[in-house]
DNA sequence: ACCAGGAATGTAACGATATAACAGCCCCAA
DNA sequence: TTGGGGCTGTTATATCGTTACATTCCTGGT
């Protein structure tokens, strides 16, 4: 995630906090801002280091500060990679699909409306209410299936 | 799964391994047998104790079983469950979605054709090719939803 | 029948992810 | 001013999964 977007991201993040009476902590918010700077899906623990730089700070601190996130809408949990991103559009509430690349790590947020309809056709006709779907592609993106196959390591 | 089922999928499971050349050990066999005993999704550790029974066994026992039986396509793993389910129809490949109550814990797998058609277009709009696609419905199913929310526990 | 080699299992230790439980702090509202 | 709720600190522990290496077992070639 870019600055410009970064910034726009943690405004919004401000006023959604603001608007829902939610308190969007410095901790928190540093938080918001190490997840979103990261170019991958970054684990717990690895932010946990980036938040202790130095000083001390034990798994809950960062665990707290995720669930807030994830209960606001302004991160998403990757299941499959027990890790987390930031959402590029919290000013919905939405249910996401992603794209996993298996080589490079990146991961690209779906808001498919299609899929999600099928999603909830599949599910009516067993009779069951879709509360939180989770769905995650891995595969491989466009830029690493044009690469000639692991160029010279 | 019943008695009845539970022994279609064992001998599916033998002559599948055997058109294979993959051994399906006694221990193999045993794991199987009792992820798909198992009227929920039953976590790594539980089959630990399980396949212990007195005796003594350790993670990679029961981690390894379930890598052979994963790759062979006769077990699920629910990632968002970190927990398995045996397959009700291993006889071919396929990628399935589960329904997931999270009331009762009960898991309904679907092979929906439409869906994963909509995952596919969805995914080839953005270049991107799927591998292995995890959809997973956190929901409640149709018998929980019609009881009159938490009976007397 | 023998033996070489790969596949499967046993065993101990460890790593990674996540939560429990309780204590202290801060701020606002009555 | 005081009390209570929300946030944070701290220690310990639960849960899930892997590494590394020794041992055993099975199988195929001779």
């Amino acid at each position: 995630m870019n600055e410009q977007l970064l910034n726009r991201v943690l405004r919004q993040a401000e006023a959604l906090c603001a608007r829902r009476g939610a308190r969007l902590t410095p901790q928190r918010r540093r938080v918001l801002e190490l997840v979103c700077r990261a170019e991958r899906p970054i684990g717990a623990y690895e932010l946990l280091d980036q938040v202790r730089d130095g000083g001390k700070a034990a798994p809950p601190t960062v665990y707290r500060a995720l669930d807030f996130l994830l209960e606001q809408g302004l991160i998403h949990k990757l299941e499959t990679l027990h890790a987390f991103i930031g959402c590029t559009h919290p000013d919905h509430p939405h249910s996401s699909q992603f794209l996993i690349c298996a080589d490079c790590g990146k991961v690209t947020e779906l808001e498919d409306a299609a899929l999600l309809g099928s999603l909830h056709s599949a599910a009516a006709e067993s009779g069951f209410s879709p509360q939180r779907p989770v769905i995650e592609v891995i595969g491989t993106c466009a830029r690493c299936a044009h690469k000639p196959d692991r160029p010279a390591d």
